[in-house]
RNA sequence: GGUCCCGUCGUCCAGAGGCCUAGGACGCCGGCCUUUCAAGCCGGAAACGCCGGUUCGAAUCCGGUCGGGACUGCCA
């Protein structure tokens, strides 16, 4: 039998990284067994789902990487694989279960349910023990599904291993609404029965439905039941579960603030599975090759951003500098304010690979090279009383641009011997001589390296920033 | 309150009775390198929640306890 596995993203926001990390986790099966991964939207809150959301949710897992053998966008044999055009689907479902006796009509009031919520959380009871089957009929309204009460609801969970439920834990649940519409518990159990998944793999805040979704199935009369799999939840820094509040949680964000969707594959299959004791990064390849459900870890695991930058500036530095460079250019532009003509962009490709060892994020390639482009409005305060204002700096400057007026050919090599021949001169150590024209041309004590820096601003543009800082100086006294 | 899940360095993982004086990674601290910052290299601090039991031997098995989490809707 063939492997099928499902991803059933809700279109009511964007793609959560929660979500991504459920969906690489099936997806990483699905390729390691050859199986087929299926995108199935599951639309069925009508009035929070949007096309948009559903186009973000496509974007970023192609982003991701995670191709789709049956779905949304890429079809199957399942029609459009949105559980909106499944409606007639859903009805025909629930009505089969009240004629088998599986299901029931239920008119009772929201208060009269209620009520016996109370009664049982007063008698120290499960909630659902007196949720049941009640003596009047009816023959319109919600149905619900009558939880046999005979045995419990055990399952052998692929991370989990066995679980079990008593039944009277189990409260007879509403599959669908009064208004005709089917609940969660419905759609999702009736779609992976007729698309003939085989494995469900979804996040751990669903392990308390799967009893239910395991009646559902078997009133249905499917055979074989699939296999579960819970996987860990995601928290944030402060141990709760991963919401808004813990900064960026849609992966959309993560694209557009630069992340490479390798590095944010890599660090996501990090986040509870290991591909053994010591390897941190290795290739998609490599992870579906020893990827299994069975090897998930069962406890929670905290979104670390620190570590993802760390993984990012890791694939950033192992990119071919050609794509790097690529790759920076729009945030360059955009930390400039405006796009690059031909000659800046030769200027920018000149230092690229530099900036590229010092890149963890894209969007700060393009903080470190704005004085390449712009003048700085200011000096960085810190670096100017740290560097500049100290005796004999103006000495240093003065004597450095007269010298560098002369140089001949201007490139880093000629630059840097010129600058040291200076130093050597003038007695004086690298860092003492060379920083204060990292302010003045840079206007931080923090840059790309200097004489690369200095070649690609060009000698004109060097010399009057440098006249600028003695002037600043002067000014300053 | 109830049901269920979970419990190894701050964090993510390795560990499936002796290979553990518990290993790797991020982060942190110190050093080297060095024109700044990174990167790189070297070194360091840092954990089996607790109590019992099984066993010659337990991070690994069992029980209890404590702690955390999820769920508890005609949301998904």
């Amino acid at each position: 039998m063939t492997v099928r596995l499902r991803v059933a993203p809700s279109p009511t926001g964007h793609l959560h990284v929660g979500t991504a990390r459920a969906a690489l986790f099936n997806w990483l099966y699905a390729r390691h067994t050859g199986g087929s991964f299926i995108l199935r939207i599951d639309d069925t809150d009508r009035e929070r789902s949007t096309v948009e959301f559903e186009e973000d949710i496509l974007d970023s897992l192609r982003w991701l990487g995670l191709d789709w053998d049956e779905g949304v966008g890429v079809g199957g044999p399942h029609g459009d694989y949105r559980q909106s055009s499944r409606y007639d689907r859903y009805r025909e479902a629930a009505s089969s279960l009240v004629e088998s006796g599986a299901a029931y009509y239920d008119n009772r009031t929201a208060e009269e349910l209620e009520a016996l919520r109370q009664r049982a959380v007063a008698e120290k009871l499960h909630p659902a023990h007196y949720i049941r089957r009640p003596e009047e009929t009816w023959a319109d309204g919600a149905i619900r599904m009558s939880v046999p009460q005979e045995e419990a609801v055990v399952f052998e969970d692929l991370v989990r291993g066995r679980v079990s439920f008593e039944a009277r834990d189990i409260d007879d649940f509403v599959i669908l609404r009064s208004d005709g519409t089917p609940t969660y518990h419905l759609a999702s159990t009736v779609d992976d029965v007729d698309y003939g998944i085989t494995h469900v793999a979804r996040g751990e805040d669903l392990l308390p439905s799967t009893p239910k979704h395991i009646v559902l199935t078997r009133a249905l009369g499917a055979a074989p039941e699939p296999e579960y799999a819970h996987l860990p939840l995601l928290f944030g820094t402060d141990g709760k579960k991963l919401s808004k509040r813990h900064g960026a949680t849609s992966l959309s964000l993560y694209r557009d603030e630069g992340y490479l969707p390798d590095a944010v594959f890599n660090y996501l299959s990090l986040l509870g599975w290991s591909i053994d004791g010591d390897r941190t990064i290795f290739s998609r390849d490599e992870a579906i090759a020893s990827f299994d459900l069975v090897d998930v870890s069962r406890n929670p695991a905290v979104f670390d951003p620190d570590k993802l930058a760390w993984l990012n500036g890791e694939y950033i530095r192992a990119m071919d500098p050609v794509d790097f460079a690529r790759s920076a250019r729009l945030h360059v532009e955009g930390a400039v304010g405006r796009s690059l003509d031909e000659g800046e962009w030769a200027r920018f490709e000149a230092v690229a690979p530099l900036v590229q060892e010092r890149t963890r994020l894209l969007p700060e390639a393009g903080d470190q090279v704005v004085f390449l482009f712009e003048d700085f409005a200011e000096y960085d305060p810190v670096a100017w009383d740290k560097v500049m204002a100290k005796a004999g700096v103006a000495g240093i400057l003065s004597s450095a641009r007269d010298r560098l007026a002369t140089v001949d050919p201007w490139e880093a090599g000629t630059v840097e011997a010129t600058l040291r021949g200076m130093l050597e001169e003038m007695g004086l150590g690298a860092a003492k001589g060379l920083q204060p024209l990292r302010v003045a041309i840079t206007g931080s004590s923090v840059s790309p390296p200097l004489f690369e820096s200095m070649s690609a601003l060009g000698r004109e543009k060097t010399l009057q920033r440098v006249d600028r800082a003695i002037g600043q100086l002067a000014g300053t006294g």
